[in-house]
DNA sequence: GATAGTTGGTCAATGATTTGACTATTTCAC
DNA sequence: GTGAAATAGTCAAATCATTGACCAACTATC
């Protein structure tokens, strides 16, 4: 039966693919699959970028794309909970505690006791922290830059509106996520 | 009171850090901070919406949402090499193998050899594979267009438009990422 | 103010994915 | 053709993050 060979697609990359999908979907009576465009793009611009800038300026320096996350709120975030530093960078409280273990051994954090809430610990950088993740920082900034620059600050801004608007919204319908 | 420190900012949210971010970014003299803001919506957006499908949809049916990637991909693109497959779903080859070791045991997947290539395995679903992933996908879609309907069809087409931009100019400086 | 329930942080166990080594095959150069 | 280099898939080891259990401390209610 001829439903089970589709053709090689000769040069089938992620782009293709998306064209491809869209397609058949339509074929099997999926409507335009615009939504699942719009989420399969977004997924995968993510995922290069992450892994891009992961590579270039994290890796290198010997340090994971996580531990940046926890260090980068810690600095602009000033001494917070560790419960809010796994809020905002979207891992779990116990990512956050083991994170944070070499990175205080290393001098780059400080854990100091919650004087309010003795259950509770308050992050912060060290001065060291702060020398480091200034360095950091700028490498990740210029890697941004080239990434961002095919782009106009408009286009910046209305990709940036999108994307709020998009996750702001969720409200909508049932919430259970970890955010 | 004097909080001589960085005061503890009472209603601390994703959303109001990347306000604070950009001021501090200012302050620290690293420019306004648009592509920073840029980028970390970007990864923002894509965790939540990729977090509540595989929440929604995938965990309740007994899926990971690689293993839904890896189907979907097979599913749309016919029978291709597993090594596709893996490029396609952005995954490592070694996954794509230890993914379908248990579809192929529960019956939704097959494998067969390359008559052209003997070395490479030929990914295609089976029966019960294309009957679950019209149902899986049936139910994707809706939580998909649950997500986009708050973005109009201009909107989520300007959207695709400037993610690919994105990602598509990116060769211009050293790619040496995995896809 | 005692007690029940909640919350913050940590630990142990689990699961998932990557990298690198290895085998089998193919491709290329001569 | 023959041998060297490259490639597809798999396996083992290492890495990393999540969940759930747990303890300590806080909060609310009687």
């Amino acid at each position: 039966m001829a439903d089970d060979e589709v053709d090689p697609a000769p040069e089938l990359d992620f782009w293709s693919f998306i064209e491809l999908a869209g397609r058949r979907l339509r074929e099997h009576g999926f409507g335009d699959g615009l939504a699942t465009q719009v989420l399969l793009t977004l997924n995968r611009a993510s995922d290069i970028v992450t892994y891009d800038l992961e590579a270039a300026v994290h890796r290198p320096r010997g340090r994971s794309w996580s531990a940046f996350r926890l260090l980068f709120v810690t600095w602009l975030a000033g001494p917070l909970e560790a419960k809010k530093a796994a809020e905002l960078t979207g891992m779990s409280r116990a990512a956050v505690s083991a994170l944070s273990k070499p990175l205080v051994a290393e001098g780059l954090l400080r854990r100091t006791p919650d004087e309010r809430d003795r259950r509770a610990v308050l992050l912060s950088l060290t001065e060291r922290g702060r020398r480091e993740m200034a360095a950091t920082f700028e490498a990740q900034r210029r890697r941004e830059l080239e990434w961002t620059s095919v782009l106009t600050e408009t286009e910046q801004r209305i990709l940036v509106m999108l994307l709020d608007k998009l996750i702001t919204d969720r409200h909508q319908f049932d919430v259970r996520g970890r955010r």
